[in-house]
DNA sequence: GCATCGGATTTTTTT
DNA sequence: AATCCGATGC
């Protein structure tokens, strides 16, 4: 146990071996947290010999998990047998599995998706009359999603208006509906979990004498929910071991609440905090440049990042012309760093802020001739087709699954239109039971609904006995039989193989689908849906393609690359449009771009373009992330930031609201009358050093002037901001 | 019941 | 630009 603390620094040693008791980790990026983490698991099985099924641990992500489970079981083996760890999400299925009994749905339960969400959504508002414009099903779910993850039920949703008062009722229909179906969302499973908790004695006691110590990553991005779970299940033993940073905190939309690490110094007085500042991962250059954009946030601990490592090379900013000059110049970065520097191809990564940002990039590799590996995005498991094959399966698992009935029982088109499916509808409902259930007992012979003598019948007769052979089969032979049969009684392949190069990809990715299942062979198809419910991020990908990764700044948490490229450091886009009028979310953008910032180890470019093609069609000015502002020009190097078009009269007008006031002042009145600078002049700049004026212009109403560096090149700079000496 | 065409509508991040 | 929705015609 002691060369296990060995490796350690004084600050992680104090974490690993802190006494039981809660404690609290506050850890810089790079500090060494998940080594931390693992650790601390591998310590107290050690050394203080608790045994692994005492043990949970609680990830965000699939990818935090997988990584914690391999590093454990590295530093354990055998003795990490029985141990909880997993996402919230997962822990709570396994936890909701097991206590079916007490929930209004039972153990067959299906996982909806957002997709399935939406769907069920758009029914419940068409069916209370309302326009699905003025009701948008996402905005409401959006509302449901929020009311949930504060732990606030649909009798409860607290109305102050009009729209209050139908978002409840829609909230109302809306669980009933999912019950019905036999199904929950993704917050339905905490919030469930919580009750469960919360309700019965005999189950919080159970659980909390199971989980003698628990340990939660990534803590700051926990909502109310998932905290009251954790303080629940700590009850007993109060050995509550949390590691965060409030500075990366970037699910605020999900519900997440940083000051939950307020919350938890509140409810556990008696809690250790340790701080984790070292950095391991990056050069100081760097951490510098991260913190001189954190540190503009308020209402934070402000921490001094520190590393032992060289200053390293200046952080790089590219500023192109427009958005595809954007990504084919970092693409050509990549392939020289690729090629002259032979760095290896995954040492790179390229980040942003919407998934929308990789298809221009995906094009560029693409002329390049360069394999990449794609996180998230178009996921596999998002694709119709797979969507498709997954319904069949929900439904057969779960007749009681309304959303995937409606969506497989006319496909491919067997003449049942929505005139049949409403008679179905009709049936269920005065039998009182639910659509897949009328099937079966058609199929079965059962003529209680008297709906299969109608012509109609016949076609649902149809599809009634090859769900109900369906069923059979899933109870006598493997998911990946079951399967086979789906697609050959409906013909699946024939459908999506319209002799198109598309057709054929769905083809394969339906086989794709297949090969995944057969993992699954041993647990049963109930444990495949579940994983197909919550293992949405997966990479399709294996990990060990040697490639360049592009990924979203939120999917970059808790990675590290070599040499990061953050592409679209433009207003709307980082700072989000979405953002714009929210403080907080304006905070929270920061964060973001903090931590991308710290993802890289050695090398960093942040990169942006003069000209964008909007989201609706042409080509439009953008102007210089705010962020890019706080970034000192000694840790920069590169195109000048590329700020003349910022300070365009018409444009300053446009997005003037989008300046904080904190930003504004100063810089206007810098606007000179008259050019001060020409070529052949001698200069010095505070960065840079001397040079020569190749050529200044006055540019929308300030003066750009063209400096030759020595060492640095030719630089583009405005008058009013680069402090420019004339010697 | 189904296919096709045209018009309207796009609002970020993920378990 | 791309996708979704709805209306229309077969």
């Amino acid at each position: 146990m002691n060369d296990l603390l060995e490796v350690l620094n004084p600050q992680q040693q104090q974490a690993v071996a802190a006494p039981a008791g809660p404690t609290l980790v506050l850890a810089g990026p790079g500090s060494g947290k998940t080594r931390v983490l693992t650790y601390r698991i591998a310590y107290l099985v050690g050394a203080m010999n608790v045994p692994a099924w005492h043990i949970l641990a609680v990830t965000f992500t699939n990818k935090a998990a997988r990584q914690m489970g391999e590093r454990v079981q590295k530093l354990l083996g055998a003795q990490a047998e029985g141990i909880w760890l997993g996402t919230f999400h997962a822990v709570c299925g396994r936890i909701l599995r097991r206590e079916a009994d007490l929930l209004p749905v039972d153990r067959d339960f299906v996982i909806f998706d957002a997709d399935d969400q939406e769907t069920l959504m758009k029914e419940v508002v068409r069916e209370a009359n309302l326009d699905d414009k003025l009701y948008r099903p996402a905005s409401i779910l959006d509302a449901i999603s929020r009311a949930k993850n504060d732990l606030v039920a649909a009798e409860d949703f607290p109305v102050h208006n009009y729209r209050d008062e139908v978002t409840r009722r829609l909230y109302l229909q809306y669980q009933q509906r999912l019950v019905r179906n036999n199904a929950m969302d993704f917050d339905d499973m905490l919030v469930y979990t919580n009750q469960i908790l919360e309700n019965y004695q005999v189950v919080r006691e159970t659980y909390s004498h199971k989980f003698e110590h628990i340990l939660v990553d990534e803590f700051q991005d926990t909502n109310l929910a998932q905290y009251a779970i954790l303080r629940n299940l700590a009850l007993l033993h109060h050995n509550l071991y949390v590691v965060g940073d409030e500075d990366q905190s970037i699910y605020r939309w999900r519900g997440a609440d940083y000051r939950n690490i307020q919350r938890f110094q509140t409810d556990f007085k008696d809690a250790r905090v340790i701080l984790l500042e070292q950095n391991y991962r990056s050069t100081q250059t760097i951490l510098d440049g991260a913190m001189a954009v954190i540190d503009r946030n308020l209402n934070r601990t402000r921490k001094k990042l520190f590393t032992e490592q060289t200053r390293g090379d200046r952080i790089n900013l590219i500023v192109a012309q427009d958005d595809r000059d954007e990504a084919s110049r970092v693409v050509s970065a990549i392939r020289d760093g690729i090629i002259r520097e032979r760095q290896p191809a995954s040492a790179f990564a390229v980040m942003y802020r919407t998934n929308a940002q990789s298809r221009l990039l995906e094009e560029a590799f693409r002329r390049e001739g360069i394999p990449y590996r794609l996180v998230g995005a178009q996921r596999f498991y998002g694709r119709r087709e797979v969507k498709d094959i997954i319904s069949f399966l929900r439904l057969i698992h779960n007749p009681k699954d309304e959303v995937s009935l409606r969506r497989v029982i006319n496909l491919p088109a067997r003449g049942i239109g929505d005139k049949s499916i409403e008679k179905l509808a009709e049936a269920a409902a005065q039998a009182g039971i639910s659509m897949g259930e009328v099937l079966l007992d058609m199929a079965a012979g059962g003529t209680e609904t008297g709906l299969s003598i109608s012509r109609e019948g016949a076609r649902l007769l149809a599809f009634a006995r090859m769900l109900h052979a369906w069923r059979e089969s899933s109870t006598k032979n493997t998911p990946a039989i079951l399967f086979d049969r789906v697609v050959e009684d409906t013909g699946y392949q024939n459908y999506i193989q319209d002799h198109s190069d598309e057709g054929i990809e769905r083809w394969e990715n339906v086989l794709e689908l297949r090969t995944v299942l057969l993992e699954y062979e041993d647990q049963g198809l109930g444990a495949f849906l579940e994983a197909m419910a919550l293992v949405a991020d997966q990479d399709t990908l294996p990990e060990a393609v040697d490639a360049p990764v592009m990924l979203t700044l939120h999917a970059a948490k808790g990675l590290e690359f070599d040499q990061v490229f953050i592409v679209g450091l433009d207003e709307m886009l980082l700072p989000h449009s979405r953002s714009r009028d929210d403080e907080e979310a304006l905070a929270e953008e920061r964060r973001l771009l903090y931590v991308g910032i710290t993802r890289a180890r050695k090398r960093l470019t942040l990169t942006r373009a003069q000209r964008r093609r909007s989201p609706y069609g042409s080509y439009e000015e953008t102007i210089p992330s705010r962020f890019l502002d706080d970034i000192p020009a000694e840790v920069l190097q590169g195109s000048s930031r590329g700020l003349p078009g910022r300070f365009a009269a018409k444009q300053w007008d446009d997005y003037s609201r989008w300046e904080s006031p904190a930003f504004m002042p100063a810089r206007r009145e810098a606007q000179p009358a008259a050019k001060r600078f020409k070529a052949g002049m001698q200069v010095r700049h505070k960065t840079y050093g001397r040079g020569v004026v190749k050529a200044s212009r006055l540019e929308h109403g300030d003066e750009t002037v063209e400096v030759y560096f020595e060492g640095y090149g030719l630089k583009a700079l405005v008058a009013s901001l680069a402090g420019l000496e004339i010697l």
